[in-house]
DNA sequence: TCTGGGGTCCTAGGACCC
DNA sequence: TCTGGGGTCCTAGGACCC
């Protein structure tokens, strides 16, 4: 039998909150700190540890952190805020480890399998220290980090580890450590997963383990029921890095009023396009399948989705296509909108030859026009800003940012 | 309490082909 | 005339993650 892995989980400590006081120093003495969307319809990003004893949580609604919490202050981050602080973490962790994989933009793998010597036999918990002091020095991002021989009992141990410390499930001890969890704390275990078991009596691991694997088949089906009888026990070999099969790119937003208005719906979907646009094309690739998904009144998520004879990359055809998805929506159900998400899916590099459509959908949409067109305000916008150029209708639909929108362009 | 935004993966039915 | 099984693609919906 080969050496068992030496994986470690390091997760960032109320991470986006950490963001916001590294960005804004004014918020380095505020101790209740939440972080949301501007929206009063939003929720919790992330809120700081003076907060959670009121039992502010992430993912609660904005309106019940407010009321549990009333005197905590709420901001928002920057996305590149984000991203810039992730990247500085990633190149640390690198250092230290052979292998580093972003789970999320909080969170880190790295396979210090095969390190022993290098680390002068010390004890993965020790090297563990040293990484999270490492990041704390030269990021000011606080980590906890568990460690186990696969990826759930890392990501199970960093729980207990935190916040801002390390947690080292030593090799062999991977079955005595899962005992003392819930089945739900077990990562891909969500809310109907655990109570299809829990109506079955099971709520603890320890329960579970009395089950057969075939027993469990029966209830959640045989590949889950594999899954989770090797969870149960702590085995789980699934390598860091898995292969993505189909990306996908998305852009998304909650209104601050419920639209029924088409013509407030199709500006509000040029806008989408005009921020998703630029991000499919700065990957180098196009989009061969247009999907939108808009959610109602009463929180019903329908989608559309079309497979295109073309994979595109101009604003213009994406919008050509998602306009005809929101028309089908609209027609199938007349509700009042409440949010609406676009994604690109089906993404082939740009190079790839694209498929020549023997007879256009449209005769009047040059697509290579087009794409010189998407290109050109893609240049502009580097150059003096994303507000430099939007078109006519979002502009229109939009008087309140007008100013903004229309201010003097940045010298650059 | 009243529910974000970014994703990945899975399932299931129907069309279509061999 | 009535019948098969497998494979792939497409679409829609949903679970789950942070």
């Amino acid at each position: 039998m080969s050496n068992p892995r030496r994986i470690l989980l390091a997760d960032a400590d109320a991470y986006f909150v950490a963001c916001a006081r590294l960005a804004d120093p004014t918020l380095a003495d505020v101790e209740q700190l939440i972080v949301g969307g501007r929206s009063d319809r939003g929720v919790v990003t992330s809120a700081s540890y003076a907060c959670r004893p009121f039992g502010v949580r992430a993912g609660m609604p904005m309106a019940v952190a407010r009321r549990l919490c009333p005197d905590a202050t709420v901001v928002s981050v920057s996305r590149e805020e984000i991203q810039r602080r992730h990247d500085m973490v990633a190149a640390v962790l690198q250092r230290f480890a052979p292998e580093v994989v972003a789970a999320s933009v909080d969170e880190f793998y790295l396979d210090m399998s095969g390190t022993e010597r290098l680390y002068g036999g010390e004890t993965l918990a020790v090297t563990a220290a040293r990484i999270r002091e490492a990041v704390r020095e030269e990021t000011e991002i606080s980590l906890s980090i568990g460690g186990g021989a696969g990826k759930t009992v890392a990501k199970m141990a960093a729980s207990l580890a935190k916040p801002g410390g390390v947690h080292v499930v030593a090799g062999g001890e991977e079955g005595t450590f899962m005992r003392r969890f819930a089945v739900a704390e077990i990562p891909f275990v969500g809310p109907v997963f655990a109570e299809s078991l829990a109506r079955r009596g099971v709520r603890t691991v320890e329960q579970a383990l009395r089950i057969d694997q075939a027993t469990l088949g029966h209830w959640v089906g045989e590949s889950r029921a594999r899954w989770l009888y090797q969870r149960l026990r702590g085995v789980d070999d699934s390598p860091l890095r898995e292969e993505a099969k189909n990306r996908s790119l998305g852009r998304g937003r909650t209104f601050a009023f419920d639209h029924t208005e088409m013509e407030t719906l199709r500006s509000e979907l040029l806008r989408l396009v005009t921020e998703l646009g630029p991000t499919l094309r700065s990957e180098g690739v196009r989009a061969g399948t247009v999907a939108l998904t808009v959610r109602d009144g009463d929180f019903t998520d329908r989608r559309a989705q079309r497979a295109l004879p073309d994979a595109v990359r101009s604003d213009r055809a994406i919008y050509r296509a998602a306009l005809e998805l929101l028309s089908k929506l609209r027609t199938d159900r007349a509700a009042p909108t409440r949010a609406m998400t676009l994604t690109l899916s089906h993404l082939h590099p740009d190079g790839a030859p694209r498929q020549l459509a023997l007879f256009g959908s449209d005769a009047a949409a040059d697509p290579e026009r087009e794409e010189r067109l998407s290109d050109a305000v893609d240049r502009l916008r580097a150059r003096h800003g994303a507000g430099a150029v939007l078109p006519a209708r979002v502009v229109g639909a939009r008087p309140d940012e007008q100013t903004s929108r229309f201010g003097p362009p940045r010298k650059g």
